[in-house]
DNA sequence: GTTTTTTATGAACAATGTTTAGAAAACAGT
DNA sequence: ACTGTTTTCTAAACATTGTTCATAAAAAAC
């Protein structure tokens, strides 16, 4: 067969993400397959090899996708947050909320080596860090008076902590956790470690 | 070809254990495949498959080994250790020493769904369990009068931000921290959430 | 020595991601 | 309108994956 000009370049790759983002709505990432993919849109494998440049970039897309999303509800969830420490809650429940909701993709975001590649692209770190920047501001503003390392540290921290929490509460997989809501952990967590650090930070 | 009869089934099992623990403290899991061990310890494939049952059910074995190695190490670390929030202490820092050691088992172990297997076994559920449990105990031990069911929850708190803190430290795909050591962020994490959960448990 | 059981494998299968040669549509130049 | 070039797309082939099954051969049982 030949060319069909159904689609430009730019729709072929939404076409593809799209239908990447739906599987993984409903099914777990190692039921999905570049053929599966191909066959939902209508196209041979080659053309998402061309198009993405390989299945492991495709996915590293889909990912970008993913984070993209995630901050945009975190920075809409804490946009009229004066406090602070409120925010950080917010933050928190965000992510519990949408670990919940799309837990294949979410997990497939932030596992670790994808593809075998060595290096993950730029544009792919500036977007965790973006997640990580929220969390730094929000602490900065608790008025901590503390050197921009220690707020730094104490940002992974929390950071950390949330996602090891949303692991045990939304991951579907060895660790599973019935016996402890992703909510009671979440508060027990944030209420007594920035209790104890306001209270360093003010003496 | 037919029986060499050159080890016995267990002696297979172990050998075949062993290939995989050697693969994976040089090779992310990615890389190993059935075949690959199969040639390693100088069988067919068909006949590991008839060893474990299949790929998923030996990547399950040699994770209850981890696990169980973890469950050791920890154990050991700490059986001297009078005070449960040092011992806390400890806990996080074998941990952590081990993710850094192998973090491709580690990794693995942890993994969520490793085969499409719906529903992991028992002897797996109870080797994680164990694992809450030396957390669980030692916060039994710092007095905090607390109830059974709030321990639990705090305990699952403390294993959640080790892990998620493991993960920044030692994990080598999207979550990378460079510029906050492992050390640092446990610390930081146990001595703030300690200080403020045993604060208003005394209070 | 014959039968049965255990052990191990080779060959075949379906599915995977990727490469490549080439077909056909769109485009450009005259 | 014809011709040459470029772009788009795919079928076919490859190597690799986990798994199944008939079967060969050694060991064990009788």
């Amino acid at each position: 067969m030949a060319r069909r000009n159904e689609h430009s370049k730019e729709e072929l790759q939404r076409l593809t993400l799209k239908a990447v983002k739906d599987f993984l709505t409903l099914y777990p990432p190692q039921e999905m397959s570049l053929r599966k993919i191909a066959k939902l849109i209508g196209y041979a494998p080659a053309t998402v090899i061309n198009s993405f440049g390989s299945y492991g970039e495709l996915l590293l897309a889909a990912n970008a996708e993913t984070l993209d999303e995630l901050h945009t509800l975190s920075a809409v969830a804490i946009r009229d947050e004066s406090n602070p420490q409120v925010a950080l809650r917010k933050l928190s429940r965000v992510y519990l909320a949408y670990a919940r909701k799309y837990p294949y993709r979410w997990h497939l975001a932030f596992e670790h080596r994808i593809p075998d590649q060595k290096v993950l692209p730029e544009w792919q770190r500036s977007r965790i860090d973006r997640l990580f920047a929220l969390f730094t501001e929000q602490l900065s503003r608790t008025g901590a008076r503390r050197n921009l390392q220690d707020i730094h540290i104490a940002s992974r921290v929390i950071w950390a902590g949330v996602h090891g929490i949303c692991l045990l509460a939304a991951g579907g997989g060895v660790l599973q956790e019935k016996h402890a809501s992703g909510e009671q952990m979440l508060d027990m967590f944030l209420g007594n470690f920035m209790a104890s650090y306001m209270v360093k930070a003010t003496a």
